[in-house]
DNA sequence: GCCCGCATACGACGCCAGTCGTAGACTCGG
DNA sequence: CCGAGTCTACGACTGGCGTCGTATGCGGGC
């Protein structure tokens, strides 16, 4: 288990997700899809998909002249570490009385967002009053 | 306004937050404090104090044959911009539906930051419903 | 079967951050 | 006022990541 090491913040998770959303693609769909719209060149994409292989998340398969790569690791799994990761540093940093600084945080909340975070908050709730 | 950047997730931070607890304090203090127990020289210490100072967070003022330093800029301020920060990536990265990892990540939530969290978040729906 | 072109492999560079070492500057005690 | 010892300034190295360029190699159409 976890013989992979999680992607970095910003291109190399982007990348990821592209590659959880489609399924599969090829560098070349990749580059259009987020390497264009950046002004990024094909390249810098292959070298992250390269990167994001070499961390064990993705994998691939020659198909015709390219390769198809697809993610080899779980959204969740990487999903839930991230998010563990996030929620630690965001609250574990926070001294006493620093809801204050979350409270503003959570102000400019996409009202979709705050509403899954409303959802998760609630169920562990539930979870801890239950046991 | 903004005439600072902010400060690294690890070592600079955690050297801004004993600034912000202790009020003041000089490298060999820090050093002390933070250096010693995780096994790290002065010099590291004294490295990062200067980078924060870089980064306009902190000022000194010559105190005897050290310096003594200070935080130049409110821990809410810099607490409120990482807040945001990762609550943003916590959930702008989730899609729909990957709440499910967020349950996950709330889970092994400290009750006392779990109840910070849910105040948080029910204070803002409040603000909402009220909107 | 060959050559062209696209895909990949890989190296390079910049920048940040952590970590350390060294050397120079300055303070303070004697 | 001078020497010893401490503090600071700064450079160096490493590793990660974003970003690109180049060179090599493989596949597929003609």
């Amino acid at each position: 288990m976890k013989d992979f090491r999680l992607p970095a913040d910003d291109l190399e998770y982007t990348v990821l997700a592209a590659l959880w959303d489609l399924g599969t693609a090829s560098v070349r769909e990749l580059h259009e899809r987020l390497g264009v719209p950046q002004g990024l060149v094909y390249t810098t994409i292959a070298k992250v998909v390269d990167r994001l292989r070499e961390k064990g998340l993705v994998q691939r398969q020659r198909r015709g002249a390219a390769f198809q790569y697809r993610p080899k690791v779980a959204r969740e799994t990487v999903e839930r570490a991230r998010a563990r990761i996030a929620l630690t540093r965001l609250l574990g940093a926070a001294p006493r009385g620093a809801a204050a600084a979350l409270v503003e945080a959570v102000q400019d909340l996409d009202p979709q967002l705050l509403g899954e975070l409303e959802r998760a908050v609630a169920a562990q709730r539930r979870a801890n009053d239950g046991a």
